[in-house]
DNA sequence: TTGTATGCGTTATCAT
DNA sequence: ATGATAACGCATACAA
């Protein structure tokens, strides 16, 4: 790779004149630029982004902790985050933590050691089931700043970017009781030990106890065959005329196992899931969802905590993405 | 962030001593080994890994392009490609090209800056279909390796990790056509203008002609609702017993639409995707599938990469990960 | 065993 | 308008 030296070298001026000219400094001439210019451009220079970095003690880049990327709703906010810091001039480094407390921390401290500007991160499944925060407050700390989304830890003062995880199943559990006229909804959930999981499930309840409804919860985040759970569940259970299922996959479960049984979808059960993008294409009828607008979170939580690296006086914040009810098939009459 | 400096100026030695006792150097005492580490324990020091990298010139991370994270396939290869890369003690910096060919050969450039030691990636669609190869073979001339997997362009030489995708074809239909005594065995596709979708239909039509039997193509990469026309073919076509998926989502619809016809899965109609980690969850029937093992391709290509970038006498050369068939309810009897 | 000096590639300050 | 020099934080060759 080319240096300003060899550039400098090249032409016979001194390397301070070739870096002023290529920045475009008004104290070179017009004609010395060219030259530079011109050389640069046939023996493809390029500033080294690490001598830049150590220069400037900024290394445009964002640290990504993420817990699962196998998990089509991180899956896409992981394409708004790229999406939104490659147009706004920063690299992502990713760590996967795999929902595991030990690799989170690793990742966390691994990296606070001027590889990234400042961190992007939704926490651990153990890390939220062990009430671990000590990582995040020593990166914090060491001025780091550490933006949380979707699954946040409510006693570390951080930026957040979260989803109406309450307000989103309520209105749907209420769409269910009040438009669809449905008296016996089951929520089924994958994610009941997450902290959007208790918010969700708060949701349902909220509705439902308004309605002087029954409540009735699926819990399967320890079971080993959802697909025979779910099947039990239904065939003990004759009555349940709607499911609200709160994670991605056990609403398409749901689905399966109530054609298997022979109910009809939606008119003899409505099925209301959590989902993104092309989740609706696997299940037939289409499954209904509650969008998750996971891209817009990336995007948000980029911007967020760019605005945040720019301003020294900048305040916490916690946005709100609304979630959207996508109606298909499986509700629709 | 403390500074070896600071640590010197604390303890009253010079630099090079701290510098030297913080790697274990056997020309420092034993005694002032331990001061210098109690203190930098102390004061948190970790030594800046910009400075590191600017002193080797060598960055111990690997630029990772994909087309797309949200595609199943290409998240559990990023998997298997952190995993193994934190192992080994690299960083990974993700970009995604959206399968835009402009994209991708933007962030080849920006990273080409030593930013990274080396790239793995697969190529873009759009990259494939322009037949595009001049921004990778840039990235080889200046000196950063690059490795391809899956989706491959054969002209460029480097190091590649694909998959058997002839040959997995070829055996899965062999064992429709030997096993399960099929002969009316429909292909469904929705990559057959990929390199790898070109390779599994002729491994498909490979067996069909071998059989004797009769080629049928459903392609549906251009086609709006998938669902739809899978099921007005298999409503026009009832002699159809088998069905072989080269994607992962065209053989859930397919089992979704044969149930909607009636059909009876597995006595009446075999199907066999595509598949990753949870894929068979979603379906019901479970569906069976060519299992790619994703996860490995990312874990082999990293190793391979690394390999090459200690090795300057390194040859270039391409590994095959096989695929394994996994028999689920919608082939097995 | 410890310390001094140099350089990685860049930018910025201060001469000339 | 151009050039010399220092500095970012670290590692290392060479002195002492």
């Amino acid at each position: 790779m080319a240096t300003l030296k060899e550039l400098a070298k090249l032409l016979n001026i001194s390397v301070s004149t070739v870096s002023k000219a290529l920045n475009d400094s008004h104290e070179i001439s017009e004609i010395t630029k060219r030259r530079v210019n011109e050389l640069a451009e046939k023996v493809n220079y390029k500033p080294n982004r690490i001598a830049q970095q150590l220069k400037t003690n900024k290394t445009k880049t964002i640290g990504v902790i993420l817990p699962k990327v196998t998990n089509p709703f991180f899956a896409e906010v992981l394409h708004g985050i790229e999406t939104t810091a490659t147009n706004s001039d920063y690299d992502i480094i990713v760590c996967l933590s795999n929902e595991s407390f030990e690799k989170e921390q690793r990742s966390l401290e691994l990296l606070s050691n001027g590889s990234v500007d400042g961190f992007i991160m939704a926490v651990a499944r153990d890390t939220q089931v062990k009430e671990q925060s000590e990582h995040i407050k020593a990166a914090i700390a060491s001025k780091i700043p550490v933006l949380m989304f979707d699954r946040v830890i409510n006693e570390i003062i951080c930026n957040k970017v979260i989803v109406d995880d309450f307000k989103s199943v309520y209105e749907a559990t209420e769409f269910l009781i009040k438009k669809e006229r449905r008296k016996n909804i089951l929520l089924v959930s994958n994610v009941e030990e997450l902290s959007v999981g208790k918010l969700r499930i708060k949701g349902y309840q909220k509705a439902i106890e308004e309605a002087k409804l029954q409540s009735q919860i699926l819990k399967l985040a320890n079971v080993d065959d959802v697909d025979e759970s779910v099947y039990n569940y239904l065939k003990d259970n004759t009555g349940i005329d709607a499911i609200i299922s709160i994670d991605h996959i056990t609403g398409i479960i749901a689905i399966n196992m109530a054609k298997k049984l022979g109910r009809s979808i939606p008119d003899d059960l409505s099925i209301i899931g959590f989902g993104y993008e092309h989740t609706h294409l696997l299940a037939s009828p289409k499954i209904s969802i509650i969008h998750q607008k996971a891209f817009e979170i990336g995007e948000v939580a980029v911007k967020l905590l760019i605005e945040q690296l720019n301003d020294e006086e900048h305040q916490q914040k916690t946005l709100i993405v609304p979630s959207e009810l996508k109606l298909w098939e499986s509700t629709k009459n």
